[in-house]
DNA sequence: GTCTTTACCTGTATGC
DNA sequence: TGCATACAGGTAAAGA
């Protein structure tokens, strides 16, 4: 499942690889990919053919291919089971291949099993994708920003940080993980955090992500980084994927909950619904 | 505006 | 073995 860490990884290949390239022609491209966009398949496939890729930009889980002679880009979202690889033009083509394009010395190609994805030709920088949060790897990410974003809300925490027009990138596995380093339930109320809180939850969501990013991103079953490799950071998780399995801190079972109708993990006794103060608080009953 | 629910989509796992 | 059903979840639209 492609969060931010499996996208950076993507991306700081594809800028390292694809940049300068000049692109010879697109092969393949389902209309069906192209979602909410200013140009439809055809007006894509004759804007891309001719032009050279520029820098391969992240914003959340977006991916933004430039051009290097226009602010135009082509904006990719790898849905759940995305697939972005270059591969060599011998290649053959994995099945549900819904983009393919060409250019000197090889090509990018996007699979899509469950076609959750999203093709979009987007303008200048700044003004493309839905209005998204703030980047959680960025300087102003703060204890202080966050506690700002989610001041009165009710939401459960773990659905804020799941949406992403408060804070760009996370996805279930990444929400579960930076609530486990900061000992905070997935249900309590956004809003209710305190600065400690904040403060934890802001280092455990940098943390997790950056742990992330340089394992590769997490495999569970569809993510392969852009050379189709899967990523290593699975061995790392601390409560996602381990129902029943006990925790990596105290033991204690890890619970399965659904949250803001997604699957939530999390220890019951390093995170208690009921108040705390500070870390490894005295025992309290639910 | 906030929050919840549902739809989209198909491979995989489970149950009968 | 085969078929039906449930489940996974990122985004976005609809509903409350």
């Amino acid at each position: 499942m492609p969060e931010l860490p499996e996208v950076e990884t993507i991306r700081s290949y594809l800028d390292s690889v694809l940049a300068g390239k000049a692109i010879m022609s697109v092969p393949h491209l389902d209309d069906r990919m192209v979602k909410r966009s200013l140009k439809n398949g055809a007006e894509i496939r004759a804007a891309l053919v001719g032009q050279t890729f520029g820098s391969v930009r992240r914003r959340g889980k977006f991916l933004l291919l430039g051009l290097a002679s226009s602010p135009d880009a082509l904006m990719i979202h790898l849905g759940m089971s995305g697939r972005l690889v270059t591969e060599s033009l011998d290649a053959p083509y994995r099945p549900h291949t819904h983009l393919v394009v060409r250019y000197s010395g090889g090509e990018l190609r996007l699979s899509d099993p469950r076609r959750f994805g999203r093709i979009a030709w987007v303008e200048s920088g700044g003004l493309w994708g839905p209005h998204l949060g703030m980047e959680p790897l960025s300087s102003a990410f703060s204890s202080k920003t966050l506690g700002e974003i989610l001041k009165g809300r009710k939401v459960a925490i773990k659905s804020a940080l799941l949406n992403q027009n408060l804070v760009a990138g996370l996805g279930n596995i990444y929400a579960d993980e930076a609530l486990f380093y900061a000992g905070i339930h997935p249900q309590r109320p956004a809003g209710s955090l305190d600065v400690d809180e904040l403060k934890r939850l802001v280092r455990g969501i940098r943390a997790v992500l950056r742990r992330s990013i340089e394992h590769r991103g997490t495999s569970f079953s569809d993510y392969v980084d852009a050379l189709g490799h899967p990523g290593e950071n699975q061995g790392y998780l601390k409560v996602y994927g381990r129902e029943g399995k006990a925790c990596r801190r105290c033991g204690t079972p890890i619970q399965r909950q659904v949250v803001g109708g997604r699957s939530s993990h999390y220890c019951p006794h390093c995170q208690r619904l009921t108040e705390t103060s500070s870390e490894g608080a005295h025992h309290a009953e639910i």
